[in-house]
DNA sequence: TGTTTTATGTCCAATATCAATCATATATGC
DNA sequence: GCATATATGATTGATATTGGACATAAAACA
């Protein structure tokens, strides 16, 4: 292995590291080191900052993942404070692999209650990494890179044997007429039997996703209820409520 | 959510952050956040270095087994090399959650070929996301925190369906008499299950594993061929013949 | 309301890092 | 084997970051 592979390999572990560790963990100079770094970030393989470089966006986790999750975060947590809020303890839910869905869990992460959490996400069950007192089961079954998110017909079969209190579901878009799309087939079908399997069924959607369309229906909006942001048109405001949807608005505020 | 919170949130979402980035994300001047960062380092919650601060080993994935990942690292990657020449395209193997294991994964990323994947390690199906001609299935069940493994009921069930080429299986320990034992009693019984659905398999273990013990008896090394490094003394050497285990010995080489 | 406490922002000297230059060691080509 | 090319390491002035001192604004308290 060259040294520039050690480089990557080493910055790939971590995350990030200081030019000085690099340094010593390669036996050599700083120089060199920066040297490298250099054509590294040429590359497009690194990013560097003062003092040392860090892995770029897109090596370690998916790209375009990480990017919708910054999109409307405001929005998204907002949402996602008003969905902690409907949770009780020791009370079985399923997280759905969304982004929206994964503000929610890192609230649950930072403010830890009590729970047995299922979920298709990777990035979710990532979140709960030693939490204590959260009983975490992932179903198995096709990793689908673009939102690290596990499906197919074993995802499916493991779903038809839990029954959980609660669902979260994140969705690509909600279409004009008032129905759930998303842009992936399987994920589609997945979504469809989570429905089927819990009490209570919520979807967490922005403001933003209201009239936009994707590729694969997934459900009338009022099979579940709808938890959005104050984004929301009046327009919509009044087309939900004409579908008889149940639905909250979670404030914005002022500032993130 | 205070400053505080919102700190730690962004570092947790984007792993380091500048922090003049973080003052224009916060809306606060430089000498704030270098204020609050001062009080999140005493927290121990994040590492600061020149020019920023990056999330604390710990926070985002687990400490110790990230510094077992890097405990013997040269033994683990030449070991992981040696199997790496194992694999034929288009075939169908088991990776285990180990983090000998984990460089084979990252082997495989750097140096792709057509592989169907099945893995009980969410760290080695994180590995493969966006790598392409790479089909991965991870099982479903419990989250287990220490190793950020799948194991229990479920996960058993799936394997069950499942039958794979080659297996490699990283190990807790192998004690004097030749019997791999793991440290958790879950993963023990799913690793004897995995012996048990694969055509080919493939312990690896550094040299430092061997004489050592753990709680939970796995399977007699025998069951499976066994990849480790030179450091492996010549009474193990013979023990190893003796017991009529196949063995293949990566070269260490000089340096790392 | 006035006072005290706390939090935040600005300024500046001390310190660390950066990138360019030069010297040296190693590898390559003839 | 010698000359050339390349890679690495040390040095240095320029630049960026740091943490403390001080001033100001906001909050807490009496």
């Amino acid at each position: 292995m060259d040294r520039l592979d050690a480089i990557r390999s080493h910055l790939y572990a971590n995350g990030f590291s200081t030019i000085q560790a690099l340094a010593d963990a390669l036996g050599a100079s700083l120089a060199t080191v920066r040297r490298d770094l250099q054509i590294l970030e040429q590359e497009g393989a690194i990013d560097r900052v003062h003092g040392g470089a860090r892995i770029a966006d897109g090596s370690s986790v998916e790209v375009a993942f990480q990017e919708r999750e910054k999109r409307h975060l405001s929005a998204k947590r907002a949402i996602a404070t008003v969905a902690y809020d409907l949770l009780h303890p020791r009370s079985a839910i399923f997280l759905d692999a969304g982004t929206t869905v994964l503000q929610l869990a890192r609230l649950i992460r930072i403010n830890p209650m009590p729970l047995r959490i299922f979920t298709n996400g990777l990035t979710v069950a990532q979140e709960f990494l030693n939490v204590p007192n959260l009983e975490v089961v992932l179903l198995g079954g096709q990793l689908r890179s673009e939102n690290a998110s596990i499906v197919g017909p074993q995802a499916e079969a493991m779903l038809e044997t839990i029954w959980f209190d609660q669902l979260f579901l994140g969705v690509s878009a909600v279409s004009p007429d008032g129905t759930i799309y998303s842009v992936d087939s399987a994920e589609a079908s997945l979504n469809r039997r989570m429905l089927t399997r819990s009490a209570n069924r919520f979807v967490l959607a922005d403001s933003s996703k209201f009239g936009t369309m994707a590729t694969y229906k997934v459900a009338p909006l009022n099979a579940a209820k709808v938890i959005t942001d104050s984004g929301l048109s009046d327009q919509w405001r009044g087309e939900l409520a004409g579908l008889g949807v149940d639905v909250t608005i979670a404030d914005l505020g002022t500032k993130e």
